[in-house]
DNA sequence: TTGTAAGCGTTATCAA
DNA sequence: TTGATAACGCTTACAA
C-alpha cells in the first residue's frame, strides 16, 4: 500500500506537505502541490479509511437499520426502494453504507454501541420498530439520523403524504360511483394513523358513512392476514363495493380472498392498494395504487441527513418533510351505478 | 468515548495490559484481566474499529457487490434474498457489511481501489456484469471473493444446480402429458448456458425435439422482452403446449402476453417459472417454479468467504458449490392428451 | 512555504 | 506477570 509517507519520500517532502497537497489545503506551494498529487496519482495512492477516522472522527460511513420482525428487512421492496435512491445520493456525497447489526466480534450490543464503535457519522431508520427502546435510545444519543414513515423528536424524517394519498383513493372510487368503502389498516404505526386519518377526513367530506364493520385491521405485506380481512368485509351483509388495502402486496391476499368467494375485480368488486412498485406494474390485473415517489423520498432523506452531519450545530428542519404522491388508476376500480 | 487508557487509568495498570485483557490474551495475570475486564464493562468500553483495522489491517468489514446495468442491484429479490442469508450468518462471525461503490470522496475510483481504500477484509460478488474488467481486476488482486451464480478463477462460489432444475421442470411437464416444450432463455451468462444444457440434456433424455424456434431469448426480470418472446412463441404455427420462463418474474411478462392471445393458463398453455421466491407464492396463478435455496446458498457463500479471510494460506474448494432446487408444483401446468 | 512532531486508539515487541 | 514503547497512516498546530 501506497501511503503519504512514500509519496513524501518520492517528492523530497515532508508527510504534511504531501497531506495539505492531496486535501487541497493551504500551506503548501502550488507547483509542489501539483508536483505531489502527480506522484500521488503515478502511485496509485489512495487515502487509508481507517487512519482517516481514527484521526479525524469521520468515517464517512452511515449506518442503515432496516430489519423487520423476521430480520428480513433488505426484502421489504418500498424500503429498499428508498434506500437505494438514498444511497446513490450518499455516494455522490462520497459515504458508504454500512448495513447494521447488533454484534461487535463475539459480543451482542445495541445499536448505538455499534454505531459508536464503527464511528458512524449517522443513521438511516426504516422499517423497524420505531419504538423499540434501542432505537429511542440511538435517537436520543444525538447521533445524526434521518427516517422514514415516523419522526424522532429532534431528528429529521421524510415519508409520503400519507393523508392525501389515501384521499386520492378515497376520492377517486367515489367518482366512479362507490359510496361504500371500506378500509383495511396494516399494523398500528404513525403512517397507519396518517392513512386512518385521511380515510376518515374523506368520507367526511363526501359525505359518506363508515360502518363498523368497514374498518378492519390487518398488517402491511401480510398476505394472509389480508386475505382474512378482505373475507370478512365479503361476508359482511352489506359488503363494500370496494376496499382499500394495506399496500399492493398485501392485495395479493385480497385479491385471493376475492376470487375465492367466487367475485371478479373489477367487476363485482374494486380494490385499491397503496405503494405503486414496478414489482406490480405489470402484473394482472394491475392495481390501481397510491404511487409513492421512492426517489424524491431516498434522495431528500440523504438531503437531510448531509445537513445534520455537516452543519451539525446549525438548526434544521425539524418538521418531516411531506411528498406528494400520485394516483395510479390500474384496472381494479370499476365504474359502478349509484347505488 | 471511553479508552483503553482510560481503563488503564482506573485499575492502575498499563494500556498495555489493559489489551491483553480484553483480547483474552496470555501475558496478563488472571486476577488483574479479571479486575480489568470488569472496569471496561463498567466503564462501556468499546473498542475503536478504525483504530483497530488501522493497525491490525483487518476492518471485519465485507464489501457487497450487488449492482446491474441500471444500478438497482438492491431490487433483485433473489440476490437480495440469497445475501439477507449471507448477511446473518456473517454477523454472527464479526462481520459487518458495506455496500460498494465506486467514489471516494468526490472521485471516482475502482472496486479495487475502493476495497483497499475501506481494508474490506472480503467482498460478496452477485447481480452484476462479471465480465465487467473491474471486476476482473478484483478478482485478480487475490481479495477474498465469493461469488453467486458464477466462478472466478481462484475463488470459491455458489450456485443452485440449475441443470437439474431445468430437467426437473422439463421431466414434470413431460410427465403431465406435454411434448412441445419451449424454453426461453435469460441474458447470456454462466447461469444461462448451464440451464440452457439442462433443457437440451432433459429434452434429448425424453426423446423429445427442440425445434429451432422454440428457443428463444429474453432476460432475466424483464417483463417486456418476455411478453414479447412468448408472443413469438405463440404465434408459431405449431406453438408449444409448455413454456419455461426466464425466471418468475419475467413469467408476468409471458403471463400477460398469453392472456392478450386470448387463451387461458394452464388450460391452454402451461408455464413453469424459476426463483420460487415467497414473492410469487401467493400470486394468481401460482406459478409452478424451479425453487432456489436461498437460505443456502447464502450461508454457504458466508462458510466460503470466511473460510478463505482466516485461513488464507489454506487451500480450499476451488470447484463451485452447487446447491439442490427444488421443484414447486404450482398450478400453472396443466395435465394434457398426449399428442 | 515548508517541515517537525504530537496524537488519534489500538496492538505487539521487548525489556524489566 | 507487567509495563514502556514503537508503530499503523493520517491530520494539524506550530515552529522554522
Amino acid at each position: 500500500m501506497v501511503t503519504l509517507k512514500d509519496i513524501a519520500k518520492q517528492c523530497g517532502v515532508s508527510v504534511a506537505s504531501v497531506s495539505k497537497a492531496i486535501n487541497h489545503m493551504p500551506g503548501v506551494g502550488q507547483q509542489t502541490a501539483q508536483r505531489i498529487r502527480d506522484m500521488a496519482r503515478k502511485m496509485g495512492y489512495l487515502p487509508n479509511a481507517a487512519a482517516q477516522a481514527l484521526k479525524t472522527n469521520r468515517s464517512f460511513n452511515i449506518g442503515v437499520l432496516l430489519e423487520d420482525d423476521d430480520r428480513h428487512g433488505l426484502l421489504h421492496h418500498f424500503f429498499v426502494s428508498v434506500l437505494e435512491h438514498f444511497k446513490m445520493a450518499m455516494e455522490e456525497m462520497g459515504y458508504d453504507l454500512m448495513l447494521m447489526n447488533r454484534t461487535i466480534g463475539r459480543r451482542t450490543v445495541s445499536y448505538l454501541e455499534h454505531c459508536r464503535h464503527s464511528n458512524l457519522d449517522g443513521v438511516f431508520v426504516a422499517c423497524i420498530d420505531f419504538f423499540h427502546p434501542e432505537l429511542q435510545e440511538l435517537a436520543a444519543a444525538g447521533i445524526p439520523l434521518v427516517s422514514i414513515d415516523h419522526t424522532y423528536k429532534g431528528h429529521p424524517s421524510v415519508y409520503s403524504d400519507n393523508v392525501e394519498g389515501i384521499r386520492k383513493a378515497v376520492k377517486y372510487a367515489h367518482k366512479l360511483g362507490h359510496r361504500r368503502i371500506a378500509y383495511i389498516s396494516g399494523a398500528p404505526a404513525g403512517v397507519t394513523a396518517r392513512r386512518e386519518e385521511g380515510f376518515r377526513m374523506a368520507m367526511a367530506q363526501l359525505g359518506l358513512e363508515v360502518p363498523q364493520e368497514y374498518r378492519v385491521f390487518s398488517r402491511y405485506r401480510d398476505i394472509k392476514l389480508t386475505q382474512k380481512a378482505t373475507a370478512r368485509l365479503l361476508a359482511l351483509p352489506t359488503p363494500p363495493t370496494c376496499i382499500l388495502m394495506p399496500d399492493d402486496y398485501a392485495s395479493l391476499g385480497g385479491i385471493k380472498a376475492i376470487r375465492e368467494a367466487g367475485l371478479r375485480i373489477p367487476e363485482d368488486i374494486s380494490i385499491i392498494g397503496f405503494d405503486g412498485l414496478p414489482t406490480f406494474e405489470h402484473a394482472h390485473p394491475r392495481i390501481c395504487t397510491v404511487y409513492q415517489d421512492v426517489k424524491t423520498i431516498g434522495t431528500e432523506a440523504a438531503r437531510l441527513l448531509l445537513q445534520r452531519i455537516e452543519n451539525k450545530a446549525q438548526p434544521f428542519e425539524e418538521s418531516p418533510v411531506i411528498v406528494p404522491v400520485r394516483l395510479v388508476k390500474g384496472d381494479t376500480v370499476a365504474q359502478i351505478a349509484e347505488s
